[in-house]
RNA sequence: GCCGAUGUAGCUCAGUGGUAGAGCACUUCCUUGGUAAGGAAGAGGUCACGGGUUCAAGUCCCGUCAUUGGCUCCA
């Protein structure tokens, strides 16, 4: 007999040799049915696989993210199944589950494959699904499974196989298919019931773009119809709310061949948008002991060589500016760092003048590669919320405090309530790649996690993903419909402070090299306001609308007295416009509805004779009539919930 | 940068070798109106750009540029 320990930590006695799923049929038969793998003694395990020693077991569903990625795995190989049957010959490459669903890349030969040729192929998967194969794991040699992929002619296979050890390699099965696998995988095919083939795409082989281009086949599965046409629906939820489209349609930013790829042109309603985003930003900064600088778009070249840039970057950038003066090169600022080290040189610092805190709505210019250019999520020519703290190393903490206030601050304000913070280390077997001392790198660790602690963030923490010149954190955002997003970011950094050579005098009048900050709690107002506009589907908090209200006068004699009504609110620090169009009241407020201004207010000759607006507020209706001042109070009123 | 798809009016799109279209937006006129589209007329195009095939090209072919789905990349 051997003891299996459950997470509850109840402990129950089975026959060595007992699975998960045997485990699972003696809890529930419901369960036994839900049950797509289980983690043994934390390695995640076929449900199937014996058991033959004391553990402990948790049972994975399609509740559990590793239960996903089962089902998604067991799903690739399905689907590779159903292609062997569709493209007799075809061969395969690799086909892992990823974050939402799964791939397989595959050499389909002379072949064409599009999306055409899916709703065959997905028929083929639910009907091998309802066959309920087992999926089958086989330990084989190295010599069998050579032996196996050099018969059935699939040269990637044997490429893999190249890497992997004898003794390490496991075949499983199901059907009539059978691939070199990891594993593991769930019971069998049946628990499959929902698929959808999502696009294609061409990938190299091994990620290497000298190797051979293979067709990606992107694909998900639910265990249950009801979930795949939730996802559908978020899907099509997404497509509306995308801030391309978005942005188009609320004019607020565009984009022109002539001006160039990548390089934004920000419409007036998207720059009161941006504006206000800036000047919200810029107040709680100055509150929080920052000073504003501003830097010059170009720098000399010897700035880059100095930060090291012009090396790691020079040949992928814009291409220098030449003067007239022979040999001397200009680049445009591709980060406004190296600028705010120069500004910390301007002259000497005592201990006591640290921290310093240098802010700058810095635009800066990066070639990216044409094929990254996504509306505003990456461009060529985008500006920075960016900061530069310099401080002493005890006073790292505390400045990361003080950084993820700001950033909770703005989450706040603009709604985003559910956000994790990734914190990145230093890859603990590998220290020389990494530049700094030992001991400030322990520190600095030390201080973020303590920082993050403080603030009760909802931390993971990712080992070996530090940039080389220290550690950071991020903030990863989840939206409004779940998808997430990179937005705030913390950075030390020991590289430049030794490259410019800054300095400070301590209390003992010895000189110390200052630790260097760098954050930016929207990242870029580019991409921010992209993925703002997603997460509210273009509906902004009202503080932030271009246009609060807009009048809509009855018929054109009521006019003077809307544009009397927009001036008031005017007063009342009210963003309204007035839609004086010859169209009908009906008419007026389709539009304003379709440009989701916050509040419509009808004005005819009822108002005019009591002086008031009649308020309909988007997506809610008719609130009724009320006065000019009243109206003012409701939306100060709403406005400051915002930020309480 | 690489592979695939796409590019027609300001916007969304139809047009598959034979005279360039629709809806919305725009302009003018009629209408003076009450909570999601009042009516009529008008104007608007080098069919991304350049080459080629053809009696004839928006349509077929090649190249370039841009957009886009991926890959790779992101100081």
């Amino acid at each position: 007999m051997i003891q299996i320990t459950l997470p509850d930590g109840s402990v129950r006695q089975y026959e060595s040799g007992v699975t998960a799923l045997d485990i699972a049929k003696s809890i529930s038969e419901g369960l036994a049915r839900n049950v797509l793998s289980a983690e043994v003694n934390g390695e995640v395990w076929d449900a199937t696989r014996a058991i033959t020693s004391d553990a402990s077991l948790k049972l994975l569903t399609w509740n559990d993210d590793e239960g996903k990625r089962t089902l998604w795995h067991s799903s690739a190989h399905l689907l590779a199944e159903a292609l062997e049957a569709e493209f007799p010959g075809v061969k395969f490459g690799i086909g892992p589950p990823i974050e939402n669903g799964f791939y397989y890349d595959v050499d389909l030969g002379s072949h064409t494959i599009s999306s055409d040729d899916f709703t065959r192929i997905e028929n083929r998967m639910k009907e091998l699904a309802k066959r309920k194969s087992a999926y089958i794991r086989k330990e084989v040699t190295k010599a069998e499974a050579v032996a196996y992929f050099t018969e059935k002619g699939d040269e990637y296979k044997l490429d893999l196989l190249k890497d992997l050890e004898d003794g390490t390699i496991t075949f499983y099965q199901q059907g009539d298919f059978t691939d070199l696998c990891r594993g593991p995988h769930i019971p069998d095919t049946e628990r499959i019931k929902a698929v959808k083939l999502m696009n294609v795409a061409g990938a190299y082989w091994k990620g290497d773009e000298k190797n051979k281009q293979l067709t990606r086949i992107y694909g998900i599965t639910f265990p249950k119809q009801s979930e795949l046409d939730e996802y559908l629906r978020i899907l099509e939820e997404a497509k509306k709310r995308d801030h391309r489209k978005l942005g188009k349609e609320l004019e607020l930013f565009t984009f022109s061949d002539k001006v160039g790829q990548g390089l934004p042109l920000w419409l007036p309603k998207g720059t009161a948008l941006r504006e206000r985003l800036v000047d919200y930003l810029k107040k709680a900064q100055t509150a929080s002991g920052y000073v504003q600088v501003i830097t010059p778009h170009i720098a000399h070249k010897d700035l880059y060589v100095c930060s090291g840039h012009y090396e790691k970057y020079g040949a992928d950038s814009f291409q220098p500016i030449k003067t007239p003066a022979e040999g001397e090169e200009f680049f445009l600022k591709p980060m406004n760092c190296p600028h705010h080290c120069e500004i910390y040189k301007a002259k000497p610092h005592s201990y006591k003048d640290l921290p310093l805190r240098l802010a700058e709505f810095g635009t800066v210019y990066r070639y990216e590669q044409s094929g990254e250019l996504h509306g505003l999520t990456r461009v060529r020519g985008f500006t920075q919320d960016d900061a530069h703290i310099f401080c002493r190393a005890d006073q790292v903490k505390e400045e990361f405090v003080k950084v993820i206030d700001l950033v909770l601050m703005i989450f706040k304000a603009l709604d985003f309530k559910d956000y994790v913070a990734q914190i990145s280390l230093r890859d603990p077997e590998n220290k020389a790649k990494y530049i700094g001392s030992d001991e400030n790198w322990n520190k600095a660790e030390q201080s973020i996690i303590e920082a993050a602690e403080e603030r009760g963030l909802n931390t993971v923490v990712e080992l070996g993903e530090a940039a080389f010149y220290g550690p950071k954190l991020d903030f990863m955002v989840r939206d409004a419909i779940g998808r997430k997003w990179q937005l705030g970011t913390i950075q030390v950094d020991y590289n430049l402070p030794e490259r410019f050579e800054l300095e400070y005098t301590g209390a003992d009048n010895q000189k110390h090299r200052p630790v260097m900050i760098h954050r930016a709690p929207f990242g870029s107002l580019e991409r921010f306001v992209a993925v703002l506009i997603e997460h509210c589907a273009g509906i902004f908090p009202l503080w932030l609308a271009p246009e609060q209200a807009i009048l809509l006068p009855i018929s054109d004699k009521y006019n003077d007295y809307a544009k009397k009504v927009s001036q008031i609110l005017k007063n009342y620090d009210i963003r309204a416009a007035v839609d004086e169009r010859d169209e009908r009241a009906g008419k007026k407020i389709r539009d304003a509805e379709l440009s989701k201004i916050p509040f419509m207010l009808v004005v005819g000759e009822k108002e005019e004779q009591s002086g008031s607006v009649s308020v309909r507020k988007h997506g809610e209706g008719d609130l009724g009539s009320m006065s000019i001042e009243d109206f003012a109070g409701l939306i100060q009123q709403e406005i400051s919930s915002a930020f309480n």
